[in-house]
RNA sequence: CGGGAUGUAGCGCAGUUUGGUAGCGCGCCUGCUUUGGGAGCAGGAUGUCGGGGGUUCGAAUCCCUCCAUCCCGACCA
């Protein structure tokens, strides 16, 4: 391809409402407009590397044996009625109606349209395990689309779905997506992790997110030092602390702690550290209750933990001040466990405190030196309900927790019956009797990892591509082409030869000085640059430069070809 | 939806406090000179100052209202 018939669209200044390298630099480079808020353009640029992701997820998904189909962007309110997401999905759901006055929305995901082509499609046990996938427009109207395609509300997705008899069945299928996964991820060139995950609203109970690892991701991930083991920050369980609870050293007291609230103000206050103040947060539960949950000064409620206790109102919400001043007879800030009667539950590392500081329940005081056991009793209910935190121990009994970011690219569930189970998507078994399926999905946000790619692959001069996702292999580079009819002559032989030779080149024939052409080629992130000049003419040479390298190299003319080739392996 | 901010040429911005005929840089077009790291000179085109309403002799500037965009929270591939 040459520059005068593909058109680059550089600018150079930063955009102003672009915040992260990726949307900047992907707006710099001419990938990607802005049509609307969440809603871009692809220019041609940004759609080759689009396509280059498609391709290497639709040769992994063959390869697993899926079967690529194609479901329509616009559904029919029914199917959602039918699994009851319709009312639970929330105005992020794009909803619409026809001239018929019926109603529609554009299609987030796909869970109850392939359930519905599957009850209709799979008949006999013998259909069965199949996989589906497509590679189609989701929309999503996001509360606060951002960063550009990483966030926006209409975004390209892989998705497939797996149907089974049962459970091993299931558990097989998983496991190959898994590593088809595995797979893509490492031929895209990016740094990533498979972190056990929390389902969310999809449902299901295993599940793992992949996540390409980038400082800038809007996901914290906890890995361990010495194992595999990697989760979810949401999902991460902080273990019970191993050894016993230190014994008493003083008097319960109660101390005047006027206008200290937070932990950090009564922990300075008194001089104490945070870990030896108990935090106590009123939320609400069923109904019209209340519930008490303990957590260490110094550790940070999970609310997806916190939600899945019995007894706490999901989605969780915090108690306001005067459902706090009805239970404790205080204002939020010195509320304490001591002498409360609405349940307590206590976060693990709570019970081995001992001698620590708490809210006594009347404004502007707190207890010091208090005890389990011997001033109050330990809570009956004690359960993981903190946010791990660097140098926890490892869930799985090997090392320390470290913590990363992750930019959140893919997601497998297995879904069981939750779908087909609602929508009656059953086949008949060996035994002749109708059977519901079990379900699996699997989906990788084919735009957002075109900006993960970048958030985690660039420098100050713009992109860096990992070979198998730039638009172009190899940028050719003349030095004032228009001023030497030889060079011109030799370049175009030498593009020619590029081409023959199956390198997909970029041919800079734009008549622009020099620093302009490098700047732009570094700037779309071209990998391998050729740049030829009447100086190297001379000598049988040119000059190669790689993406980060320092400097150049000069390879003979007669060599360049296979120069070229075994950089491109 | 709550909190914060912004809206002036394709892009980045000044001008708004204190009302008085629309500016700068980049980009774009033409010509000449340059040409190994986003060139120089000369000339040129481009604006319903986000929309509507009001105050005023006069509004980008003051007032009201609507809209859009961005940042922080909940959601997610």
């Amino acid at each position: 391809m040459r520059t005068t018939q593909f058109p680059l669209n550089t600018v150079k200044e930063t955009p102003a409402d672009a915040e992260i390298a990726s949307h900047q630099l992907m707006i710099r480079a001419g990938f990607i407009r802005k049509l609307a808020s969440g809603l871009y353009s692809w220019l041609p640029l940004g759609l080759r590397v689009l396509r280059k992701v498609e391709k290497i997820t639709r040769d992994e998904m063959e390869k697993a044996g899926a079967l690529e189909v194609l479901m329509p962007a616009l559904q029919p309110a029914e199917l959602w009625q039918e699994t009851g997401r319709w009312e639970q999905y929330g105005p992020e759901l794009a909803r619409l109606k026809d001239r018929h006055d019926r109603d529609f929305c554009l299609g987030p995901t796909h869970e109850e349209i392939i359930t519905d082509l599957a009850r209709n499609e799979l008949k006999s046990y013998k259909q069965l395990p199949v996989t589906y996938y497509q590679v189609q427009t989701k929309f999503r109207d996001e509360i606060r689309p951002r960063f550009g395609v990483m966030r926006s509300r209409e975004f390209i997705m892989k998705d497939a779905y797996s149907f089974h008899l049962d459970q091993d069945s299931l558990q097989e299928t998983y496991e190959v997506m898994y590593q088809a996964y595995s797979n893509i991820f490492n031929e895209l060139g990016l740094k990533f992790r498979a972190v056990i995950a929390d389902s969310g609203s999809i449902g299901g109970a295993i599940s793992h997110e992949f996540h390409v690892l980038a400082d800038s991701g809007e996901d914290a991930i906890a890995f361990s030092t010495e194992s595999d083991y990697a989760a979810n920050v949401e999902k991460a369980e902080a273990v019970m602390p191993s050894g016993s609870r230190a014994f008493a050293t003083a008097d319960m007291k109660l101390i005047d702690t006027p206008n200290q609230h937070s932990i950090e103000e009564v922990s300075q206050f008194l001089a104490v550290p945070a870990t030896q103040c108990l935090k106590t947060l009123i939320v609400k539960g069923e109904g019209d209750s209340l519930v008490a949950l303990l957590l260490r000064g110094d550790h940070e409620l999970n609310k997806i933990k916190a939600e899945k206790m019995e007894g706490v109102a999901s989605p969780l919400e915090f108690a306001t001040e005067d459902d706090i001043q009805r239970a404790c007879n205080c204002k939020p800030g010195s509320i304490g466990p001591i002498g409360l009667s609405i349940p307590v539950i206590a976060d693990r590392s709570v019970v081995m405190m001992s001698g620590f500081v708490c809210g006594a329940n009347q404004d502007g005081k707190h207890f010091q030196g208090v005890n389990w056991e011997r001033d109050l009793p330990v809570p009956d209910l004690v359960a993981d309900l903190r946010t791990v935190v660097e140098g926890d121990p490892s869930p799985d009994g090997q090392g320390e927790i470290t913590l990363a970011r992750g930019i959140e690219v893919g997601h497998i569930f297995q879904l069981g019956t939750k779908y087909s189970a609602s929508m009656k998507a059953g086949v008949i078994n060996e035994g002749g009797k109708s059977q519901i399926m079990l379900m699996g999905c699997y989906g990788i946000g084919i735009s957002r990892v075109v900006a993960a790619a970048i958030e985690q692959n660039h420098d100050d001069k713009g992109i860096i591509w990992p070979a198998n996702l730039a638009p172009f292999q190899v940028a050719l580079c003349p030095m004032n082409m228009h001023k030497s009819e030889r060079l011109k002559v030799a370049t175009e032989k030498l593009y020619q030869d590029l081409q023959s030779a199956g390198i997909d080149v970029l041919f800079d024939d734009r008549k622009v000085r020099a620093g302009f052409m490098f700047s732009d080629m570094e700037l779309i992130g071209i990998p391998h640059c050729i740049i030829v000049g009447d100086r190297g003419l001379d000598s049988g040479t040119v000059e190669y430069k790689g993406r980060t390298a320092q400097g150049n190299e000069e390879i003979p003319f007669a060599e360049l070809i296979d120069f070229l080739k075994a950089k491109l392996l």
